[in-house]
DNA sequence: CTTAGGG
DNA sequence: CCCTAAG
């Protein structure tokens, strides 16, 4: 089955019109139509993935695509009972899970974006055998003249890999199927063990942060990065999504995210994908990708004599494990890629090269030596992208391969699907101040994919430098490995992961507010959380509301970790004396609140202490 | 950068 | 928790 669209990337230099601001509320009912069509879009796209299980061909592990600009190949197991796809009744199917491992990811390099993910599927109980594959081909992007109508998907192509559309896919019929809007939590991962030491207030929201770049990084107070994150994220890319939607508003679909977090995919790899020529000691001339570890096969560019001249369209990444549950949305799914392989990059990496599905190890060689010259068939020459070495440690990056989307259904709802799940299994951020704990699970996942290369290596290597970072193959050409790629991390910040605040803290918090009152939040940070680095003033403020909100529900309707009552009481005490008092007494940090001051003082009675 | 509020 | 409009 082939889907196939472009999307016209809209270049650095787009001169964006402008679009003057509207009210907030009016410009989100725009967005928010915007959405309802990627709903659909991704609804629709979903379904092609599934299909991934029902196509087959063989696969080629070093496969070379010199026309697949962005692809990704994806091995899904599926853990569940079968469907009967060609039912194509997507509605209320039952939800389970997929895991995917994605191996390769190629990007544009001509600056269109077109995105070919390569679906390999193969049946979870038949694990090693013969790999089922079908070559989905699903779109990221869109028809160039805004229409998204059926001519952008090639309906041939996908029969001629006797591929079924399950009518949901049909691109005129009901699309918006509400196996995407109606989730059902069955399928949802329950992961919760690990949390217990910081409590959990939420049940129902076993959505985890998938892990967590250091609350250090955006810590309270960092100016730098909080410019860097600003400027790497909002307004080039609201304006892009703005604009976008702007021009294809009429075509029904949403063409970015409205919020960062959805885009930063694109935001990093894009911007990424302006091409620069480079210029490489060995007076090699590369064409490369300023940033990413993107690109994926290669081919063979015109040649000078001795030299040898690449183009690398998409590099084998290392084993992905992912998991999703079946109604999450190709939106999701494609953030959660983005997750794992973002935290792939942090965790640094380095380049593997491949000759004819060998690896070559002796960074030594030349190239020649290697079977890489200008005679040979560059179609033999691989990449590959590999856990880095101990070298760069990523300490933040906690969360093991394997990810798993929320489905519950107040959780798939776009924000929700944004994050992906903390595994609960994993170290929380806040202990991550050792790294080692994290590291470890995270490289053990990692390692597989290393086992799986090695059944092309015969080569008894022995040469250490087979280990070294990344460099060493002389034509430094090959070396497509970002600038900014180690500290750059994770400016494609995720949403912090949760943390429950804990009774200790609310405690803190409450008596902090009954002294300052509820409109000094920086104050009462740093009178009460001056050192968690993780607690914000916004965070303080927000945990404020949502308790007073929670004092004044039945205690049957509160969730997550209870707090004491008594911590209530204080709370709607203090809220309501503030209510009053406000801008009062406000000025100086004593005590303009006697009735306060007592309920400090049954509280420390009733045996609530910090 | 802070606040204040909606999401 | 995130995002933003306002100060």
């Amino acid at each position: 089955m082939v889907f196939k669209r472009k999307l016209e990337c809209v270049s650095v230099g787009f001169d964006y019109p402008n679009i003057p601001k509207a009210p907030r509320s009016c410009r989100r009912k725009v967005v928010n139509k915007r959405t309802d069509a990627m709903d659909l879009l991704a609804s629709l796209a979903g379904k092609l993935l599934e299909e991934c299980e029902s196509s087959s061909a063989s696969s080629n592990a070093f496969e070379v695509n010199t026309h697949e600009n962005c692809r990704k190949e994806i091995k899904q197991e599926d853990h569940l009972k079968s469907e009967s796809s060609d039912q194509g009744n997507s509605v209320s199917r039952p939800t389970y899970e997929k895991t995917c491992v994605v191996n390769s990811f190629s990007f544009p390099d001509d600056g269109i974006l077109e995105r070919t993910p390569v679906c390999e599927t193969k049946n979870v109980k038949s694990e090693g055998v013969t790999e089922e594959r079908g070559d989905v081909i699903v779109n990221t992007g869109f028809e160039q003249d805004g229409g998204l109508g059926a001519d952008a998907f090639n309906l041939e192509d996908a029969t001629a890999l006797g591929v079924q559309f399950p009518k949901s896919v049909c691109v005129d019929g009901d699309v918006k199927s509400p196996s995407c809007l109606n989730k059902t939590s069955n399928g949802s991962l329950d992961r919760q063990g690990n949390h217990t030491k910081l409590g959990r207030d939420d049940d129902d929201e076993k959505l985890y942060s998938y892990h967590k770049f250091s609350s250090k990084f955006k810590s309270y107070r960092s100016p730098t990065i909080r410019r860097i994150r600003k400027s790497l994220s909002s307004k080039y890319w609201k304006q892009m999504a703005k604009d976008f939607g702007h021009y294809r508003a009429d075509a029904g679909v949403k063409a970015l995210y409205r919020k960062r977090k959805s885009c930063y995919g694109y935001n990093a790899w894009q911007r990424e994908t302006i091409y620069k020529r480079r210029r490489s000691p060995d007076r090699s001339s590369v064409v490369t990708s300023d940033g990413g570890l993107s690109s994926g096969s290669v081919s063979k560019l015109p040649e000078k004599r001795d030299s040898v001249k690449l183009s690398i369209k998409s590099f084998r990444i290392p084993e992905l494990f992912i998991e999703v549950p079946e109604t999450a949305t190709v939106g999701s799914l494609k953030r959660t890629v983005m997750e794992a392989v973002s935290v792939l990059l942090s965790g640094g990496i380095r380049v593997g090269v491949l000759v004819h599905g060998k690896k070559v190890r002796d960074d030594k060689k030349t190239l020649s030596q290697s079977g890489i010259s200008s005679e040979e068939n560059l179609t033999n020459l691989g990449f590959t992208l590999e856990p880095g070495p101990s070298k760069a440690p990523v300490p933040l990056c906690s969360q093991d391969p394997l990810v798993s989307l929320p489905i519950d259904p107040t959780n798939l709802s776009e924000r929700s699907a944004v994050s992906p799940t903390l595994d609960t299994e994993t170290p929380h951020p806040d202990d991550v101040a050792n790294p080692g704990n994290i590291v470890d699970n995270n490289h053990l996942e990692l390692i597989p994919y290393q086992k799986e290369i090695t059944v092309d290596e015969e080569e008894p290597s022995t040469d250490p430098k087979a280990l070294v970072p990344l460099p060493a193959l002389e034509a430094e050409a090959l070396a497509i490995v970002p600038l900014n790629q180690k500290p750059k991390r994770t400016e494609l910040a995720q949403r912090r992961t949760r943390r429950p605040f804990s009774v200790t803290e609310v405690e803190a918090l409450v008596q902090a507010v009954e002294e300052l009152g509820t409109g000094r939040w920086r104050d009462v940070k740093l009178r009460a959380f001056e050192d968690a680095d993780h607690r914000t003033y916004v965070d303080l403020k927000d945990k404020w509301k949502t308790l007073v909100h929670t004092a004044s529900i039945s205690p049957q309707q509160r969730r997550g970790e209870p707090v004491p009552q008594e911590l209530l009481d204080r709370v709607l005490r203090a809220y309501g004396y503030w209510s009053q008092h406000q801008g009062k007494h406000q000025g100086r940090g004593g005590g303009a609140h006697k009735d306060l001051d007592m309920n400090r003082g049954r509280a420390v009675e009733a045996g609530v202490s910090v």
